[in-house]
DNA sequence: CAATCCTATTTATCATGATAAATAGGATAA
DNA sequence: TTATCCTATTTATCATGATAAATAGGATTG
């Protein structure tokens, strides 16, 4: 038996990638040698199957991680399959969550890079409002009035005003700062959520804070001011972490699970007031 | 057959989730509520079918997604299946690259994100900053010299060049601040290598540029002058940007794949410099 | 003791096929 | 025409089992 050393053992011994994930990544190439865009339709599986030579499970398991990704629809019934879908930005968070659920991150963390990002967020936005902003931000605005008689839940309230912030991230026209800005208002909305520790009288001057500085930031954009929106902008965030930071929320604890991400109204209210993305 | 009325077509209408995934989302909770950690074992796969009553392909497609998350690795072997693993920053990467795959990002629209965390980083991490660092960026600096006679290829140096700033956001406390910057190092170091249009001469000039601005920072940095620093950063970032600008760069067009994130050196170079992360 | 071999465990992949469920599109009925 | 039903397509899940490969740990050997 002295053959054995024919074998390939020590090569392979790095820990050789699953067939799967292989097959996932060659789909990955045909996407973009493809240019497939969201929308298009893969081959079937069964077709896929041969197009690779795997079997039935490796093929699924593959076309799962393409799913996972959120780069892939797969519907059941006619003409289904998997199709090609825009990764979309829940997915993205979520999927970042599982990084961060590692690592101890304080409210304060964030607000740290959040004071850096919405002053030159709104600045770079400014241009690009149009009315359709406006109405969305002054209906925002009175939604949340914690002066208006509607007093609502103060946390569905502190949930409603980070709208007023994906509303302008909206009207962004660099990609990359509005998916950061994006990326964290969802976060401080998750940590409104599950670890407010404030108390209501504290929420109440919160709003009351927050809605005076969206209603100025509101009239500098109008007067498309960037400088004094910049300037308010930045307060507006000092003032909040001021307040934030008594809540000594942090991320870390669990990992968000699929079923809760559908908590983002966010984006669906602003989109409900027709404005769109400003692409470049 | 007017009974039909009896069935549940339109509940489920909204689309139901696959078995697979609530399976996943079960093992999720379940890692939260027995706070399992990383190094931590999954029960074997035939067990985990018993316990959540599916077929072994359902369970199979359950870890898939698991491990494409990056929150679980599964072995063979004695004592093999699924581990719990901290998910890395180059999977976070990869995910989030699938999404701004879809994104126009240009490579000015990261510059002007990172000319506000770079200055921040620096300045928050001076106070954490040990001789082993000092030793790291001196290091480091000594390697992309250009003026050195080991003239390497310059994408080379510029990838090196980045390592520069990994090392500085080991040393930051804010995990959050760090991940950001971290995620920017490692895009722009994607687009250093996929799409640099630089004239060689161009090249050499941005090289002893950078070079002499690490140099300062990194004397700012002995001598823990924060404000210095951040100064120096922000001239840093405006000068990097000049001479990027003229790249083109845009991340837009290309998927990045499993077998290409190896290319990441910089956080190995680091470790073995002995640089370790602050954590708060 | 150290190096090597053996073996039991466990996943990886393949093969095959059956039933259930979703659905697009055509056929049918009001 | 409109609403309903039918059907073929295609995935979802289950079931079962076989072979290959990796490996931890014990047994054997030098």
């Amino acid at each position: 038996m002295e053959f054995d050393s024919q074998e390939k053992p020590s090569i392979s011994a790095i820990g050789q990638p699953k067939r799967s994930d292989l097959v996932a990544e060659e789909i990955k190439r045909l996407i973009t040698a493809k240019n497939l865009l969201p929308g298009d339709k893969l081959p079937p599986e069964r077709e896929l199957q041969n197009m690779f030579d795997v079997s039935k499970s490796t093929m699924r398991e593959a076309l799962k991680s393409l799913e996972v990704q959120g780069l892939v629809k797969v519907t059941t019934g006619p003409g289904g399959g998997g199709t090609v879908i825009e990764v979309s930005l829940d997915r993205t968070f979520q999927l970042m969550q599982n990084y961060l659920f590692f690592k101890e991150v304080r409210i304060e963390d964030i607000y740290q890079v959040r004071k850096l990002m919405e002053p030159e967020l709104v600045a770079s936005a400014i241009p690009y409002l149009t009315e359709v902003h406006f109405d969305a931000l002054e209906h925002n605005i009175q939604c949340c009035d914690p002066m208006a008689e509607h007093v609502e839940n103060p946390l569905t309230q502190r949930q409603e005003e980070m709208n007023f912030h994906d509303i302008l991230a909206a009207a962004c026209p660099n990609s990359f700062l509005r998916f950061s800005c994006e990326m964290i208002n969802q976060m401080i909305r998750q940590l409104t959520v599950f670890d407010n520790k404030m108390a209501p009288q504290e929420q109440a001057q919160f709003g009351i804070s927050n809605t005076k500085f969206h209603r100025q930031i509101l009239q500098a954009a109008r007067e498309r001011d960037v400088e004094r929106a910049r300037t308010l902008m930045s307060e507006h965030m000092n003032d909040c972490m001021r307040s934030v930071t008594r809540m000594h929320g942090k991320l870390k604890g669990r990992l968000i699970l699929d079923s809760e991400i559908s908590r983002r109204t966010v984006a669906r209210s602003a989109r409900r007031a027709g404005v769109k993305k400003t692409d470049t």
